[in-house]
DNA sequence: ACACTTGTGCTAATCTTTTAGCATGTACAA
DNA sequence: TTGTACATGCTAAAAGATTAGCACAAGTGT
């Protein structure tokens, strides 16, 4: 069992983590731009400290400062939200959230991006293992 | 802007809230048994506790004991919890969701539901508001 | 040379979370 | 009645997270 990674982190660990998968590389700067409520640089840059200490996230230098990503690539992490979100809130469903989705955004989703979705999900139908 | 509730819960607010949202009413004792590393029972029953003073659960009499639920709608949560999700590994795409769902589960989800999911789709299609 | 900006390393204080413990009450069966 | 099981209220300590601060280094422009 792949057990979950980025589960047991503090809130701000989450917070700082999900800007990471968000945005990619980033500098201190970077994250506390990306924060509504950003704490000192000095808070942030210990935090990302304890991310990488901890292992979820890395750091490489760039010239002199440092740049700092999640070192679980997006996609496992996608892939663990994901499954957490349908099983809290969908009993496993995967139509709940595109019906939740869809319910809230009806305007801001994309004739074109619902064709994709629906050749998506045609290709995914029985024996279309490839 | 309806501030995403459940944001800036410690680590186990949260996964209490969790357990909350997935099986609705439960007792201190319910909400022990879906943890994978319970604390002590009094740690659990405290910690509720904190969750219905700060509103964000709410607790009834049953009998001699309380049952605890969640206080935000499941409806609610799960549309914030959509579209964080959305918007934090996907940039907004619910396609990614869906992709990586079904990467995932190939075949673990029916035809059945696959044909849902094309009507749910075909049905948001341009102008069908009803 | 000087001030200014932006970055780092390190440290320590403060605040929050998490935990366990005890005293107590009620129901039920032996 | 007595013991066991399960629940609560309250308390307080321990562990962890969060924050800010200072000293120093390198780069930039005056």
């Amino acid at each position: 069992m792949p057990r979950m990674l980025g589960t047991g982190l503090s809130r701000r660990e989450r917070e700082m983590l999900d800007i990471l998968h968000r945005q990619g590389k980033s500098s201190v700067q970077d994250v506390c731009d990306q924060m509504e409520n950003p704490p000192s640089y000095s808070s942030v840059r210990s935090i990302l400290g304890i991310l990488v200490e901890k292992g979820i996230a890395k750091s490489e230098e760039d010239g002199k400062r440092y740049l700092y990503c999640a070192a679980e690539s997006s996609q496992d992490a996608a892939k663990s939200a994901v499954n957490k979100l349908v099983d809290t809130f969908f009993g496993g469903r995967l139509e709940g959230v595109v019906r939740t989705f869809l319910s809230d955004k009806e305007s801001k989703i994309t004739d074109e991006e619902l064709d994709q979705l629906a050749k998506l999900i045609e290709a995914s139908k029985s024996g279309d293992k490839k």
